[in-house]
DNA sequence: CTCAGTGCAAAGGATTTGCATGCCG
DNA sequence: CGGCATGCAAATCCTTTGCACTGAG
């Protein structure tokens, strides 16, 4: 999905929404668009100077609502926020235990059929319903080796 | 790994760190031992009300510095804590997105072998230390169907 | 004009910490 | 006895909210 069709999908869930795209609205989802993970609201902030931490938590947990944009929590203080999964590809995360960054990355088809297929029979087995799944490798990244 | 082996092992851990393992230090791993997935401070806290909450959240913050607990953070605003990988079986964790609970399963060997194979590989492509990995399925639970 | 969106500053809530007391070694 | 562990209450810090203002339709 181009940068355009992200843009005009997340207008076409505002409006769905009852909500507007704004100017804020906008550059929180260019500014998501941009990042090669999921940031924090520092982050945003420190990319975007021009908006206050306010709009950007309020608009990100509105955005989240008209599912735009997806939280993530890790394991430190700071929660993190990329675009929704259909407005992107299926992927996982790499953390980094030592500074804390999150960066992207995919399995292969191949591999990712098979997991899905294992995790729905362990779901069913546990009479539960599954309705994603989240996977994340833990280790150390290239910088901080 | 039996109850007392834990309890052994979590005693050899501390001391190795220069630490006790006091009354409420037990009562913490015992209380974890017996939930069948990780808990929340207010969990433990219910189960054992003789423990202050102060008392629990540095004790856990000592066991796990001490690598005989982890603390997992879901979505929700509730930090919740197991026994370490290393004194339990490796699993993963249903996450009910309507109450919050999480429990844990497992996957078979040979899905576990194969996934392990694909993210080492997408470790090195993106010259990543891989130290281990976390797999979460979302999703309803049994009791919110 | 109206009303949602904005921005500041103050409030909220899980978690952490200071300090006096108690207890293990 | 000495020092770590404990428990209470106060402090922290990310996040949320109240309120008055601004701007788009």
């Amino acid at each position: 999905m181009t940068d355009n069709e992200v843009d005009d999908e997340a207008a076409a869930l505002l409006r769905q929404a009852d909500q507007r795209y704004t100017s804020s609205r906008r550059r929180l989802v260019a500014a998501l668009q941009a990042g090669n993970g999921p940031l924090t609201i520092t982050q945003i902030v420190a990319a975007d100077d021009t908006l206050p931490q306010s709009t950007v938590y309020r608009n990100l947990s509105i955005l989240e609502e008209a599912d735009i944009v997806t939280r993530i929590v890790t394991s430190d203080d700071f929660a993190r926020y990329e675009l929704a999964e259909h407005l992107t590809e299926h992927h996982h995360h790499l953390i980094c235990s030592n500074c804390g960054d999150v960066t992207d990355f995919s399995l292969d088809t191949r591999t990712e059929t098979n997991l899905e297929r294992a995790l729905q029979r362990a779901a069913s087995k546990a009479r539960f319903t599954a309705e994603s799944h989240r996977l994340d490798l833990l280790g150390t990244c290239a910088g901080c080796q």
